[in-house]
DNA sequence: CAAGAGCTGAGAACGAGTTGCAACTGGAAG
DNA sequence: CTTCCAGTTGCAACTCGTTCTCAGCTCTTG
């Protein structure tokens, strides 16, 4: 599945100067065949039942390491634990479905202009943000 | 100084059918005077300054029951422990300066608009939303 | 003013995430 | 190929914000 793309990034990350250990190596596989947004002990759990020894420990030192690579992005919703996915993509933002809990991705880029523009109007320019929409169906 | 709005506000709290003990009474005030945004422990500093006898953990739970009664609105912002603001204002989203940790306030109509839009494409209706700028000045 | 539903304080428990430390590797240098 | 060691790992102990447990209060209502 993802292979490709697992191998771009360990090449990414062997560039940067980051060893690829065996249980990177097995995290990136699984981040890079994750199509939803798990947390840290679902990733583990996966790389576990993939067959690699990995501890949890590992798993958020490794999830870090891997964000300051800006490799992969951390998502925090309300109260639930924090999620991750492969940060290859295009800027989206998120709608989580508070019935069933599944998370959606979207963009506007008329909002994303909105926001940088009442930024600036206050003197500031935005670093980053963060725009989720609870939503239920109707 | 935030008196009439704590007076209020107990009233409100009396009419639901919850009880107005010393320790949500000074709680209240605390909460009604503050302009900023300040989290649970911050809160039960105050509270123990201002003399009332409260521990952390009715602090927690009074800040639950308060805002079961909308009275007050839970921040979660990145990391951080959850701050609270008093919820009797109009709707309005943040603005958290990573420099000097100052949060402010904004609104804007064509965003919120927007956002009901996308909801809407897509099927669902917004229950609430959160819209965070992490800025820099510039 | 008796009674019990609702609250409270103190501390133990919890859950996600982090860290200290001794035992291991990648992978660069020879 | 080996050697070597800074970078990694596993485990257990720890942190930190928050919630829970439970015995003892305290409001209200009858």
């Amino acid at each position: 599945m993802g292979e490709r793309r697992a191998d771009r990034l360990e090449q990414a990350l062997r560039e940067a100067g980051v060893r690829v250990t065996r249980q990177r190596a097995a995290l990136l596989r699984v981040i890079a065949d994750a199509d939803d947004h798990p947390d840290a002990a679902e990733l583990h759990g996966r790389a576990v039942t993939a067959g690699a020894g990995v501890s949890l420990a590992t798993v958020y030192r490794t999830l870090t390491t891997l964000r300051a690579q800006g490799v992969i992005e951390k998502l925090e919703f309300q109260g639930e634990p924090a999620r991750w996915e492969a940060a290859d993509q295009r800027h989206h933002d998120h709608m989580i479905d508070l019935d069933s809990g599944a998370v959606m991705e979207f963009t506007d880029e008329r909002i994303e202009r909105l926001q940088a523009e009442i930024a600036a109007e206050m003197g500031y320019e935005i670093v980053h943000h963060r725009l989720e929409l609870y939503v239920r169906r109707r």
